[in-house]
DNA sequence: CACCGTATCTGAGAAGCCAC
DNA sequence: GTGGCTTCTCAGATACGGTG
């Protein structure tokens, strides 16, 4: 294996930790530093020999004067360099990975699949795999496997040896192959086929490792989050409402576990109200034939919405939700729904399946992100009913301006 | 109506032990 | 290395009461 190519932006090698030369590996952190070193896997570079050399040298040349660095790379200026010129110095270089600062990308649909077809465990062992699998080659030996995601001083060990046959076994056709004493892991196209996903919607989201290496409640309800984290992609639709009922729909989550979730991932619920027709305007019986029994009388003291001292019919409506994670790119995006496409058209060609899929229960646009697109939505009849709403810098309430269009 | 917090119960997951 | 058996932990569902 060659040296590798140290970066900063894919995140692999976050954080460096420098020990003066005098300095050595006795106490007990250092020891658990050197554990930690010893057991990361060989793709990370710590087992090459080219590095091996390297670190060779410099360990020689700490009773020497570090002048013999002269000739290392000094124009870029990364991680790479600043371990070069580390090196160069003659200090140790104790590499911590921070698995918070590493992500992999998920695509929320296939991470909504996994919950929704009881496989988060295995598909979490998927993910780790494919992170691990660095060199890309789609296959890990089940040797590496078990020593990465087993053994009690691995930082990936997610479960016993024991559990892991089990996984492995289930996940077998679905997320890997085994053979010849490897893992042959599937493409996100098979997977996704396999975990009966049609499309790959929304934008990706950079998932941190640390959460898959966590306890199985922590990766559920991140694989849960990937679904707000991967909506909130622009400003027009980060504050957009979505009700409890309709993300049950789309997740097959119930309301109680869906907060559960929100809760431990770290999902930013805001509630949002409406503000109708003034009082004086529209009957209770009127109104609360309408809206039914949620609504209530907002008396406007500061004249913010109108003129100062009226009142207003006022109802809750469903709460906006933003996601924890960062999205990142596309990616191949386009061409694995291509890829995804093709395998369905294939699969459709027996009885009993329908070649169109239902549409999504969102499909009516209803909110929009000022009055300008909310007016000429109403001249478009989009809906029979349009909120529109206004910056805020308060982001735990917002209100909606309700707009009738029949 | 839509949402939230807490308590309680149930069952699946995880892991240890051991024989083959 | 595999699989059966057992035990224990904890995730998830449900119920209930409360808020705006």
């Amino acid at each position: 294996m060659g040296l590798p190519v140290l970066t900063a932006e894919d995140g692999r090698f976050p954080d460096y930790v420098v020990l003066p030369h005098s300095q050595s590996p006795t106490t007990n952190s250092d020891r658990e530093i050197t554990a930690v070193i010893q057991q990361l896997p060989t793709h990370m570079g710590w087992e090459s020999a080219s590095l091996t050399a390297v670190l060779r040298r410099s360990a020689c040349s700490q009773s020497k004067p570090a002048h013999h660095s002269s000739h290392l790379p000094q124009k870029n200026i990364s991680n790479t360099s600043c371990l070069n010129s580390k090196l160069a110095k003659g200090e140790t270089i104790s590499p911590l990975p921070s698995p918070s600062t590493v992500t992999v990308r998920v695509y929320a649909p296939l991470a909504l699949a996994m919950l929704r077809t009881g496989q988060a465990t295995t598909g979490r062992i998927w993910l780790l795999l494919r992170y691990l699998d660095t060199d890309g080659r789609g296959w890990v030996t089940v040797e590496q496997a078990r020593n990465w995601l087993t053994d009690k001083t691995s930082i990936w060990r997610v479960c016993g040896w024991r559990q892991l046959r089990n996984l492995l076994r289930q996940g077998e056709g679905v997320f890997w192959h085994r053979g010849n004493g490897r893992l042959w892991l599937c493409a996100i196209p098979k997977v996704a086929a396999a975990l009966g996903v049609t499309q790959l919607t929304g934008r990706p989201i950079a998932l941190p490792v640390s959460v898959l290496t966590a306890g199985i409640g922590t990766v559920r309800a991140h694989f849960y989050a990937t679904f707000h984290s991967s909506r909130t992609a622009s400003q027009q639709t980060r504050h957009k409402p979505i009700a409890r009922e309709t993300i049950a729909a789309i997740t097959h989550l119930p309301e109680r576990t869906q907060r559960h979730y929100e809760h431990k991932a770290g999902v930013r619920t805001q509630r949002n109200f409406a503000i109708g027709k003034k009082v004086n305007s529209v009957s209770a019986h009127e109104i609360a034939w309408e809206r039914g029994t949620a609504v209530f009388e907002l008396k406007d003291f500061l004249g913010k919405h109108g003129q100062q001292g009226s009142t207003y019919w006022a109802w809750q409506l469903p709460n906006s939700y933003v996601g924890p994670h960062k999205q990142t790119g596309r990616g191949r995006q386009k061409r694995m729904n291509r890829e995804l496409a093709d395998l369905f058209m294939q699969g459709m060609t027996g009885n009993g399946r329908s070649a169109h899929t239902p549409p999504p229960p969102y499909t009516t646009r209803r909110y929009y992100a000022n009055g300008r697109l909310a007016a000429k939505a109403c001249t478009r009849r989009a809906a029979n009913e349009l909120y529109w709403t206004v910056p805020y810098k308060n982001g735990r309430l917002r209100l909606w301006y309700f707009l009738e269009t029949k």
